[in-house]
RNA sequence: GGGCUCGUAGUCUAGUGGUUAUGAUACCGCCCUUACAAGGCGGUGGUCACCGGUUCGAAUCCGGUCGGGCCCA
């Protein structure tokens, strides 16, 4: 019979949505284990990241559930924010900017809608154990409603504020974002000598931003660098423009580099923002929020960054300012959405203190358990790092609106009422007048809210959704990679603070990034990027599933088709047991029991403890790998290869009459189910479901996780006789005898009292006509006399 | 430059002080044996990155070097 294994999957599939198996059981009782896991990004379909590391939360969440816990894991998706706006412009050319924000607003709904179906089939092929029966999505009322409100409380408490401030700003995005968002890019670029003169003579300084000439308020040097150090406190006029700036001594600068002499401008790097900050240096703005240079820039008034740059440096060498020029590569700042570099630049936006809550945050840290321990030294890291409050507001379209309106006489902000919410200012009028003046001449926040703003508060959502109660919080289990900790991790870690004065969660799993089979990065452009819906296809949910557990989780994975391979087989496997069973036992009623006496049945019985104990113990821990080889070990090597190859020779010559042996195999090969069924529920529910026993459940992701404590260890030193027939086998193996020939005689010696105990089930297994066997301490030998 | 992390057969990987270093995959030999040839049985293959130290004993602990990866400057 050939295996379908797509067939399979599909039926069970669609049985497990038809049943609502999944479904979380609000009333039922039970301690509760609640997963926070990643909604995905609608900004495509899923990718291998997902395929790796979601099958991690589902094994855990099928596990909790057979070991009795009531299993909220939920499934959401994330599409509000920039990465759907950003597909969005990209699939229909559309430019959010350019359309009428309801329309595009519109579109964007109608095609995440789309793509979310998309996503959510696939989560369905994976088998993942999710509830899609109250899945959220980010853009709903519901979730802008929790995320409003969340926002409000932070201004009542003083912990959002709004101020006109630095920011770093996307110039093609054409929005702020914060500090998590950036990314290093490699970068080359023309490294500029220009000379300041001045009443002390002239300093030649080096920059990459010539562009930002006119912005810059003051030249650094290093107090320790005997070439200038005679300078410091000097004034000197900036070339083209005139305007006198001092120069000021400052360690950071590095005399190693090009001249050894800077420029600060306002602002060409976070440097130069923070002497900015410090010595209180004037403030000149040259460029605007669209990118573009003001009048302040003079003659570069209207140009774009680029051009201003090639513009500057020809006019400032026209004059005799530029004294050198070269290619250097160095990193600089980046949008991670878009790759583009980003500008510091002042406007106003919304903040949340952060900063000065880092050691209450590196606290709350630790009262996490974090999986593994050391992914928490990152999180340290990155809140020691802080540098910025966290800006929430973004200029763009698509998101959770702030529900807030301006006074235009009096600058008062008007928040919205509670019972309102979820609102939307951009359509929506206040209810309110303002509350300083009593105006009701109010100009709403265009603004949205930073995506993370929103994602921030999954506990909140789950909270709410769920109905959940007060012994409910923090929840159980965030799981999420180690590539967002410094965004979702942390966030989420802030707002619970803000909000509940509590962690969110009482642990946190964390899980690689999948490469691919050279190790290197995967990605679209580089055109070694796999997709799950094929892989699925080619191997089976089971098999990816099987994949993701041969690493420890936290580990980056490379793709591979060795695992893959693997996985598939084991499902085979794992059928094809399941069918020997069902011949074995036609036309007789098997019982599950473990009663047999049987050396070899004691002695599987006995290793079935032995790996229900390492199984669980890392089950307990999310070491998936070290019990996925526990089992494949004692499944693959003992259970098949051994033990049933002896109950078929067993039962083949009537030595099993009453079925006792047969009722230990279903006894042992169902709880092997069970512990495979959390890796691979596909195969494992098709061959339960088959399987002749009485008194099994609808579903085997409906059983209990084993229970063995009550089985002895004790293998009747049947081990001993495992070892004569591996020898016996490596002997024949050595002749070259085929299986099917038997052997006239062989010599054993070992421990007589076992060898001669079990001397017929050797004899009838490896076809030995005449086995001899003598007494001898140590190794155990096997020659055969043909 | 700083932090974290990894380096084990061709490839992937387990192993945080104690026999001959785990398993997979690939490869080689034998076998279509009535569960499974998408299989079975057997086998080849590793100075555990390098150097030094601690120890009776190191893949494992410590220090350094080299080389990947991620995060942050």
């Amino acid at each position: 019979m050939d295996l379908d294994i797509q067939l399979i999957e599909e039926k069970w599939k669609k049985n497990w949505a038809d049943s609502g198996l999944y479904s979380f059981p609000i009333k039922s009782s039970g301690e509760l284990f609640s997963i926070d896991g990643p909604p995905p990004t609608v900004s495509g379909t899923m990718h291998m990241g997902h395929a790796f590391s979601y099958p991690h939360q589902d094994f855990v969440a099928r596990y909790k559930r057979m070991r009795g816990y009531r299993v909220l894991y939920p499934w959401g998706l994330d599409d509000n924010g920039l990465a759907t706006e950003r597909y969005v412009e990209k699939i229909t050319g559309k430019k959010g900017s350019a359309e009428s924000i309801s329309e595009f607003n519109a579109e964007c709904y109608r095609i995440s809608t789309e793509l979310e179906k998309e996503l959510s089939e696939t989560a369905r092929s994976l088998g993942l154990s999710v509830d899609f029966e109250r899945a959220y999505r980010t853009i709903s009322r519901e979730v802008q409603a929790i995320s409003q409100k969340a926002f409000l409380v932070l201004v009542r408490k003083g912990s959002a504020y709004r101020k006109k401030a630095p920011s770093y700003k996307c110039p093609l995005c054409g929005t702020a974002i914060s500090q998590s968002e950036l990314k290093n890019k490699t970068k080359e670029t023309d490294f500029v000598d220009i000379e300041f003169k001045g009443e002390a003579g002239s300093i030649t300084i080096s920059t990459t931003r010539p562009e930002l000439l006119f912005a810059c308020v003051a030249l650094a040097v290093n107090p320790q660098d005997d070439r200038y150090s005679h300078l410091i406190g000097k004034k000197f006029r900036v070339p083209i423009a005139g305007y006198e700036v001092s120069v000021i001594g400052e360690q950071s600068v590095d005399t190693g580099k090009g001249t050894g002499a800077e420029m600060i401008c306002t602002f060409g790097d976070q440097n130069d923002l923070e002497i900015w900050k410090r010595l209180e240096l004037p403030l000149r703005v040259i460029v605007d929020d669209s990118g573009r240079m003001n009048a302040e820039a003079l003659f570069l008034l209207g140009k774009k960054i680029n051009e201003a740059k090639r513009e500057i440096v020809e006019r400032l060498d026209k004059e005799g300012y530029l004294k050198g020029s070269r290619k250097i590569t160095h990193t600089v700042n980046a949008h991670e959405r878009c790759d583009t570099p980003v500008e510091i630049a002042i406007s106003t936006q919304w903040f949340v203190k952060s900063l000065e809550l880092k050691e209450e945050l590196i606290d709350r840290g630790r009262e996490i358990k974090w999986k593994p321990d050391f992914m928490r030294i990152r999180y340290e890291n990155w809140v020691n790092g802080l540098k910025w409050d966290w800006c929430i507001s973004r200029q763009r379209f698509y998101g959770v609106p702030f529900p807030v309106w301006y006074c235009r006489k009096c600058g008062g902000i008007v928040l919205a009422e509670e019972k309102d919410l979820p609102v939307d200012p951009r359509t929506d009028s206040p209810r309110e007048k303002c509350h300083s003046c009593g105006s009701e001449d109010l100009e709403p926040e265009t603004d949205v809210l930073d995506t993370w703003a929103t994602s921030s508060l999954t506990p909140d959502i789950l909270y709410q959704k769920y109905d959940l109660g007060k012994t409910d919080y923090p929840l159980s289990c965030r799981f999420q990679g180690h590539d967002i900790i410094s965004t979702w991790g942390f966030t989420t870690i802030l707002r619970a603070h803000l909000k509940h004065s509590s962690i969110p969660w009482k642990e946190i799993s964390i899980s690689g990034n999948v490469n691919d089979p050279e190790g290197k990065k995967l990605s679209k452009s580089k055109g070694n990027s796999f997709s799950p819906v094929e892989l699925i296809k080619k191997y089976g949910a089971d098999a990816i599933r099987y994949w993701s557990a041969s690493i420890s989780p936290w580990e980056d994975v490379s793709i591979s088709d060795q695992e893959l391979v693997r996985g598939r087989r084991l499902a085979i496997k794992i059928f094809n047991v399941g069918k020997l069973l069902g011949m074995l036992s036609s036309g007789r009623n098997v019982k599950v029991s473990a009663n047999s006496t049987a050396p070899y049945d004691r002695w599987v019985v006995s290793l079935l403890k032995n790996t229900w104990q390492e199984v669980t113990s890392a089950m307990d821990e999310f070491n998936f790998y070290r019990a996925r080889l526990a089992l494949d070990n004692f499944y693959w090597n003992s259970f098949c290869d051994n033990y049933l190859e002896i109950l078929k020779s067993e039962s083949r010559a009537g030595n099993d009459p009453e079925g006792k042996s047969l009722d230990t195999a279903h006894f042992v090969f169902l709880n092997i189910l069970r512990m495979y069924a959390p890796f691979v529920p596909f195969i494992t529910e098709e061959v339960h479901d088959i399987l002749n026993i009485p008194g099994k459940k609808n579903s085997i992701h409906s059983d209990r996780w084993p229970n063995l404590s009550g089985i002895s260890n004790d293998d009747s030193g049947f081990d001993t006789t495992i070892k004569a027939i591996s020898k016996i086998r490596s002997a024949r193996s050595a002749m070259k005898i085929p299986p099917a020939a038997s052997v006239k005689k062989v010599t054993l010696k070992g421990d007589m009292n076992i060898l001669e105990r079990d001397s017929a089930i050797l004899s009838r297994l490896l076809k030995v006509d005449k086995l001899e066997i003598s007494d001898q301490k140590g190794e155990l030998v096997a020659e055969i006399d043909s």
